[in-house]
DNA sequence: AAATACTACAACCGCAAGCGG
DNA sequence: GCCGCTTGCGGTTGTAGTATT
């Protein structure tokens, strides 16, 4: 992994934008001797760049199949709802949307989803407010968990448009996001290909999710109960359970990320 | 037409993790 | 185990282009 350079480069370093003859080099070199170590890339190619100035070039736009140009609405809503989940893991995002950088979709979301996003927060704090009100109003607070309205805090939360009964007819694993991606991930590694990098999502291991599904196994009411307070002490739990169990519904069991996302398109 | 504000995107910076000596 | 180096990631800044006053 590591390389050794030569000696000590004391070469100033240019920066700022690329020209275009520097993106020639640059290109030239890595099509034909690679990249196996960046620091000697710039110092190889003849260009007075450091090598994580070339890297991110490289990556964030010379790269071949990189899409350049607008984002699509089913781009958009891939990214609202992936942050929803993730949160800022850009490098987990842009994995789910080919041609697409994390740098890419980072401005993207930063230059216009973050307010589309922020618009809907604000109404869903307001729709969530009413709601609340009128269910302890009429119900009592037991009837918040199966029937919670929309995330407050989950940007993609409008993408999800009726929110289904709560595992209703199967025990179903209550599984964190985070456990679901590394299951997805799990799953596709199986039969993934020898090209195909693991994800750093992988990191979790599937011992969670197994235990995830003991316990739901020999759930209980109790437990239900129990899990049914997390959820309403966390809404973004509450968004992706009740995401889940709607996929499960509609799919019985079998699913991976991309199924899902195009289920919401 | 010039000045200013805003937007989009490219690039940099700092940090953490991993690896080899 | 420590140190130095590289890589990758996410946050932030810089810059160019466009819109508004």
């Amino acid at each position: 992994m590591r390389c050794k350079l030569p000696e000590k480069q004391t070469m100033k370093h240019r920066k700022g934008l690329w020209s275009p003859d520097e993106d020639q080099k640059l290109t030239y070199y890595v099509m034909n001797y690679g990249h196996a170590c960046w620091s000697s890339v710039p110092i190889n190619a003849g260009l007075e760049r450091n090598g994580k100035s070339c890297r991110l070039r490289w990556i964030n736009y010379l790269r071949p199949g990189l899409k350049r140009g607008a984002f699509s609405s089913q781009e958009e809503e891939t990214i609202l709802i992936l942050h929803g989940f993730l949160g800022n893991k850009w490098s987990q995002i842009s994995q789910h949307l080919p041609g697409r950088t994390d740098n890419e979709i980072k401005n993207y979301w930063h230059s216009h989803l973050k307010k589309k996003s922020d618009k809907s927060k604000h109404l869903q704090v307001h729709q969530k407010h009413d709601y609340t009100r009128s269910n302890l109003e009429n119900k009592g607070p037991s009837s918040l968990c199966q029937n919670a309205p929309n995330s407050t805090n989950t940007s993609s939360a409008n993408m999800v448009r009726s929110v289904p009964t709560v595992s209703k007819i199967r025990n179903l694993p209550k599984l964190l996001f985070a456990d679901w991606v590394s299951l997805d991930e799990f799953r596709h590694d199986v039969g993934r290909s020898s090209d195909q990098p693991l994800s750093h999502g992988s990191k979790h291991q599937s011992s969670t999710v197994e235990h995830e599904w003991q316990h739901s196994e020999g759930s209980t009411e109790g437990i239900e109960n129990q899990n049914c307070m997390n959820m309403c002490s966390n809404d973004n739990m509450l968004q992706t359970q009740m995401t889940i169990d709607r996929f499960f519904e509609f799919n019985d069991v079998d699913f991976d990320i991309d199924n899902f996302l195009y289920m919401y398109m």
